[in-house]
DNA sequence: CAAGAATAGAGAAAAGTTTCACATTTACCG
DNA sequence: CGGTAAATGTGAAACTTTTCTCTATTCTTG
């Protein structure tokens, strides 16, 4: 199986109505159908069962989706049920929120390294702030910490001008996966799974309804 | 003039495009060809033109666009040539970052208000944090301060469970932009402008293409 | 046990978005 | 001053994604 024709926000929704079975899980409900999930997260039932045929038949005729059997199945499909190591490069304002709050991730996502460039003066302040020691790495150990602690995906967290230094230092590492929090689109080989999540554009796109959309 | 069919894609698109026009400004470049900005966006040529060409026309045929000129005309669209007002809603670990992280946000968004239902709580952790005194107010006072101090978006960062709470409340007062950090979809009337901006999401995401797109 | 209501699955249609291809415009060079 | 190269703007084509609609299946109720 490769999936490869599934539309990528088909993979988001899948990620919404997993997010939203847990929550109906907790509830106590077993059932659940198309539309009633698809009300919940916005969308069109047709959606919901169409992004769920890409990858089989989930549900029951007449009857609606077993909600335990179908987060599961969205899990696997998803690699939810694995976990995936995580590491930060750039420890500045943002890489270390990431770091101290650990919360932002699910427990499937494990944080197992930290770069800065300049290690000593940023693991005083971290080490501080979030009240243990912390062992911040020089990049320059990125391939050899990458193989050994298996990390899966990296998070950019440093100035939007050291993005693609750090983008050149990962593509000769073993980490395939990156998730950008930097304003720069990264120029990558093929074979890489990078995704930019980048907060000021979704404010921008705000910004631009409030302007034109709406009233 | 209501640009009611540009696709949000090209919204989020032209945002990294001024990006980079900000970038190249900074290095005393003054045109640019749509091939170029378009490599460096990782977008396709045809793409960046048929995006500006919603708004009017900005090039010279032969020539290109110039930098600062196109990036003046592209802020306007999205509305970055005026200031808004954000508040936040929900001062545990990810608010307190917003609010400690200022620089997280462009010059051209302010933060003016920050609520908690718990503000007493909160007041002395995150002063402390900052390092000076912040004030937190209880949402009970949203709609007044929100009237007094022009909020113009608000940005959701409490639990998961309260959002909707929460987006009950603002839908009761002036505020019309939500910028929603929760893993929830949020049921707002019509005339508001939501964005969704959760961060697992797109980890799920980076780790659904490892799973089974890279390699 | 039969009829009716509820609901998934799937093909087709519709809508939306991206890319192509080319006519047109501009600058530059010999 | 004319020819060539570079680059925009744009209509059409290609492609992708969403929505509609109908059929088949299951459960429930009388």
């Amino acid at each position: 199986m490769k999936f490869s024709k599934v539309p990528e926000a088909t993979i988001r929704r899948l990620s919404a109505y997993v997010r939203h079975l847990e929550v109906l899980e907790e509830k106590g409900e077993v059932v659940v159908s198309s539309a009633s999930l698809a009300e919940s997260c916005g969308v069109n039932a047709a959606q919901v069962r169409k992004d769920l045929a890409y990858f089989g038949e989930f549900g029951i005729r007449g009857v609606g989706y077993y909600i335990k059997d179908l987060s599961d199945n969205i899990k696997t499909i998803l690699g939810l049920n694995r976990e995936w190591h995580l590491a930060i490069i750039g420890i500045g304002n943002l890489g270390s929120s990431l770091l101290f709050y650990k919360d932002f991730f699910k427990k499937n996502y494990k944080i197992v390294a930290a770069f800065d460039v300049d290690p000593a003066g940023v693991v005083g302040r971290v080490s501080e702030k979030i009240g243990k020691p912390v062992e911040i790495l020089h990049p320059e150990q990125l391939q050899e910490v990458a193989r050994d602690r298996r990390i899966d995906i990296a998070i950019i967290a440093t100035p939007a001008s050291e993005a693609q230094k750090v983008a050149d230092q990962i593509a000769q590492s073993s980490i395939r996966g990156i998730l950008n929090f930097t304003p720069t689109q990264i120029q990558m080989p093929k074979g890489f799974a990078v995704k930019n999540y980048f907060f000021t554009t979704i404010l921008d796109n705000v910004a631009y309804l409030l302007r034109w959309r709406v009233k």
